[in-house]
DNA sequence: GCGCGGGCAGCGAACGTTCGCCCAACCGTC
DNA sequence: GACGGTTGGGCGAACGTTCGCTGCCCGCGC
């Protein structure tokens, strides 16, 4: 083992300066009143010494660990990660440390990254995880017992949230499309049992109702939130819908498999057929062609979510258990009006199993 | 401020159980001679009373707080991303908790990140922003306190690092552009400061070298790590030298926009211009073309220097002070062979400014 | 029947803090 | 010269653990 060469301590400090271990605890935290000379000496000391205050045994008086436990999900996520950096940040500012878990994909959060949290005694909790949705368990554990605020809805629903308006972003993205004339839109969403899948997917049936449009099953597909999903999905869409003219994807990664699998077909793009994507990543600027999408204020949300949790963390209760930021269209490239007749005419003919 | 519903302690359970807090101790850490009874009786009682151990506390006596501060860089890296990923997996393996700070990029981690890692006494510290490389302070701070590893070069160098091959790396890319028959390959380079810019510098050299190719700084230029930098950079590279016919990027991202600013220029790709990545993302495989890359292990990476980590938290002496990762190419579409004449002309044709 | 060893449990101390309370000395005031 | 207030600093306790030592009681062997 190594020798765990032992910290300097107050104790220390203190027999160094010529007094009591509790005086120097006052100096070294600005408290208390002592005369400027054995303040001064005691400053000297501590520094002399390379004294570094022990947060834990603080702690452990105090009663609260200026400690928030961070639960994440998966950190390649793009949109996650802006969101850690956001809270990350936030917390940082205010002087907290971040504990960090991340729950794997299959794995219940609720048996190693909220025991651990517990533990270590953090003063609160933000849940990052969109796969703890399902945690039915969740609700019952968090109960009343930890300040917590969640990016993503939870079951049981006595937790403050902060997220972006989806169902917005869903409304935004499809009419766009729908302006541009378009008349047939499919969508690949994201994973079902999402809420924020679900709220997407209402502004688009909204976007489409709101003009006269039809809606049906047969135009949507799952596709998740990864190029894969795009890919592998979007030739199934095209099979049952060759009459589609765009297509809106709830996640740019989606959006990103959309359009290989849509070059693949040999469409010229946007020309041939439209698509919009939703997240805002960085990536969505550099796609062939550049994307149109819907942008989400991750990092927003992420600073948002801290700020909120930090402030339930110094005993204020929430006004408003549910924080909604607003999201916006950025026009690029891959959207275009409404092909004329000829090239839905050709697109038809390279179908090839017109319907009967 | 919000009442800190006290937590149950030891004494708590003790006393339900009828025995002293040190035996419940006993008990919960599995130590010590306990009859039968009266453990299923301490167990029991902790588990009604919901008892959950106070790792501040037990830190505290054992001076070991089985956490690890990971100083990291920015979150939206997809490569950092993914040492994170690996870190943290691993960490969590072994029952450690990880304290998150990121340390902006201008920002110097010594004077925040560190203090608070020192502060929570964390055993070990991984190191994974590349901006601290150029901290003087850091080697100096470092020294001989507590247990580090790092990802990236540290100046004073007395810190073990788990890093990829990147000479390797600037080797294999350029090297199989040559073996496609190019002849005159740029490069654009990422940060000048970093070892990893200098590494696979090298390699790119090695490799023109190795086949008696030309190497001159006129073939090179610095664009980051960012998309925008390639998008920026690489038509510079082009007015000075519009001879190229494939490019060396030494980051991914980099070579996203060299694609974007080549397909700007009009040359069809690949055939009129090969483009080589490096780092070997996820997000290279669905540009148009698909990017040629080298993959860099950034997962195992972060996973194997957490490993080594908490091998010299444990006491163990590194026998080796530096890990080297492999990396491989993964060929895509992104790289043809050089194109023969025709090609050649056409492309000095619309370039359109002959060198006298 | 006596001594001894082992199983079981308790006790005190320590880890490094913060906090409230007490005490001594000093000052100025009537 | 006694008194009250202020200032500077010490002391004890508490936070929730772990660990080593001590001591009790019982059973067993001679």
């Amino acid at each position: 083992m190594r020798r765990p060469t032992r910290h300097v301590s107050v104790k220390d400090v203190a027999a160094r300066s010529g007094v009591s271990f509790q005086t120097t605890s006052k100096v070294l935290n600005g408290g208390g009143s002592v005369s400027e000379a054995t303040r001064a000496r005691i400053i000297r000391a501590a520094s002399d010494l390379g004294y570094v205050p022990n947060l834990q045994a603080r702690s452990l008086v105090m009663q609260r660990t200026r400690t928030i436990g961070l639960i994440t999900g998966d950190f390649s996520d793009p949109g996650l990660s802006r969101c850690l950096a956001g809270a990350e940040q936030e917390a940082r500012r205010q002087g907290y440390g971040l504990m960090l878990t991340s729950v794997e994909p299959e794995g219940s959060g609720t048996e190693y990254a909220l025991p651990a949290m517990m533990e270590r005694r953090v003063d609160g909790i933000l849940l990052a995880a969109p796969q703890m949705e399902e945690d039915s368990a969740l609700s019952h554990v968090l109960d009343r017992t930890l300040p917590v605020v969640s990016l993503n809805h939870i079951a049981g629903d006595p937790v403050t949230t902060v997220c972006p308006d989806d169902e917005q972003a869903g409304y935004l993205a499809t009419r766009h499309l729908v302006e541009l004339g378009h008349r047939v839109i499919g969508a690949l969403t994201g994973l079902r049992g999402h809420r924020l899948t679900q709220s997407r997917e209402a502004g688009y049936r909204r976007a489409l109702e709101e003009s006269g449009l039809e809606t049906s099953d047969s135009l949507v597909e799952e596709a998740g939130a990864e190029v894969a999903g795009g890919l592998a999905v979007l030739p199934r869409l095209l099979e049952r819908r060759p009459d589609v003219t765009a297509i809106f994807c709830q996640h740019d990664l989606v959006a990103v498999g959309a359009l290989a699998a849509l070059r693949a077909t040999g469409r010229r793009l946007p020309e041939e057929c439209s698509v919009v994507g939703c997240d805002g990543l960085d990536s969505a600027a550099y796609t062939t062609p550049p994307l149109t999408t819907v942008r989400v204020p991750f990092y927003e949300i992420g600073a948002e979510a801290m700020r909120l949790l930090l402030k339930l963390v110094d005993g204020g209760r929430p006004r408003t258990t549910m924080v909604v930021l607003p999201v916006h269209l950025i026009t690029r490239g891959s959207t275009a009006p409404a092909s004329s007749a000829p090239g839905r005419e050709r697109r038809a003919r390279r179908a090839g199993r017109p319907r009967t």
